[in-house]
DNA sequence: AGAGGCATGTCAGAATTTTATCAGCTTCGC
DNA sequence: GCGAAGCTGATAAAATTCTGACATGCCTCT
């Protein structure tokens, strides 16, 4: 993981470059604030340690520039401006924690930690079989680019179908997983709901295997 | 926004349920280790506020079992205990900040609104989409320039949409978010708010799903 | 205390979307 | 070719959601 840290006392980020160094980050160390707002904007960082009093440019300026150009990176305040307002001031310009120094290393690291636990954690859960893609955040469906509107029952079969790609689904279990469990079975009802399905994303990306049930096959 | 304030101090926990709810939160409090763990196991929360010396089960304990369960809601420790081994030890079981008492209530709801913002994948103060903007530090809201006046029930669910853009809300979710705790769940009462904010914000930027609930594009 | 204003729940009917059902058709396996 | 399994379009029925009107209750101001 990649840290930058914007610090313009130079034993203060020696010491900071150091210690998280041995915690097995990659660090890389600015001193100026228009360097700093350059590289954070412009560079990939996990997360980045700012002081607030800089030469150049303001600590509370570069980050709110950075937020402002949509940049999301975890930023822990790293200052000597200690009073509440300062605190609340930072935190609303869109850092994640503040912590006053002088300040414990061991209390950074772990507050680093938890900001990297949080903001780790986003990944878009999105199926996509054959050029159909299935957003489940969104509960949306979309083929070569454009989106499909697919009613409750469709998407609970489209989606059940996806997440059982490469597996036959019997129709009665299929049935189980798109409707209510007091249904009646002795109807084409599922037959026409996959049609429907069918006609909407493209007749061949639901297979049927006649006696069997319905595949997706990841592999056309 | 739904919070869990877990203290058993009463007179603290009455200062910080008013604090929250005049912030525009829907606040839930208990005294009592087991039920908090209870409550935090099964119930859902945008965020808990969590005292450590608790009668019952101690918070810790309730922290390291929710995590162990999977909970993934941020927590504000707060708490006399105020050494860095404990804030340390307390962030290491799971705690997104950690914040000694006494505290400045100031403080706290800016450090409550950086957790919501982080936990919803997403790091300006300002929540803005379709030209619409949401300022949770003022908790006013403008569209095209101009300010928006809405009533409390109306921020709110404006409010937990924005946070959870992107990702489409079930309308009994919203209606936890919404709503304190006790209330009527098979009246029309969500709709008609839906309807009301629409009018007052342009009726494209919230959006149903019909059979699964609401929610806002950020790329329309 | 009373008046007025505002916030919000409630209701009914409208508007819209969704789904079951049916009938006839097609395809498949043998 | 035959029977069974599966497909599809049409249509009616059902479910969901929207919206305006109204009622209620709370708060503030005089």
């Amino acid at each position: 993981m990649r840290i930058l840290i914007v610090e313009d006392d130079p034993r203060i980020a020696a010491y900071l470059s150091q210690a998280l160094k041995g915690s097995g980050y990659v660090v890389e160390s600015v001193a100026d604030g228009e360097e700093a707002w350059f590289l954070g904007d412009s560079e990939d960082y996990g997360a980045v340690i700012l002081d607030l009093g800089l030469p150049g440019l303001d600590g509370l300026t570069v980050l709110k520039r950075w937020r402002a150009n949509g940049r999301t990176m975890p930023v822990l305040i790293l200052t000597a401006r200690g009073g509440w307002v300062e605190r609340v001031e930072g935190i609303d310009a869109g850092a994640d924690d503040y912590l006053p120094k002088p300040f414990q290393m061991e209390e950074l690291l772990a507050r680093l930690r938890a900001l990297l636990r949080r903001s780790g954690g986003h990944a878009a859960p999105v199926i996509e079989v054959d050029g159909v893609c299935l957003d489940e955040r969104l509960m949306r469906v979309t083929a070569q680019g454009g989106p499909i509107a697919l009613t409750p029952l469709e998407y609970r079969l489209l989606s059940y179908l996806m997440h059982q790609r490469d597996r036959v689904v019997p129709q009665s279990e299929l049935a189980e997983h798109v409707y209510d469990h007091d249904h009646d079975r002795d109807n084409n009802a599922l037959e026409a709901l996959v049609s429907r399905v069918r006609r909407k994303v493209g007749g061949r990306l639901i297979q049927t295997r006649r006696g069997f049930g319905y595949v997706i096959e990841q592999v056309p």
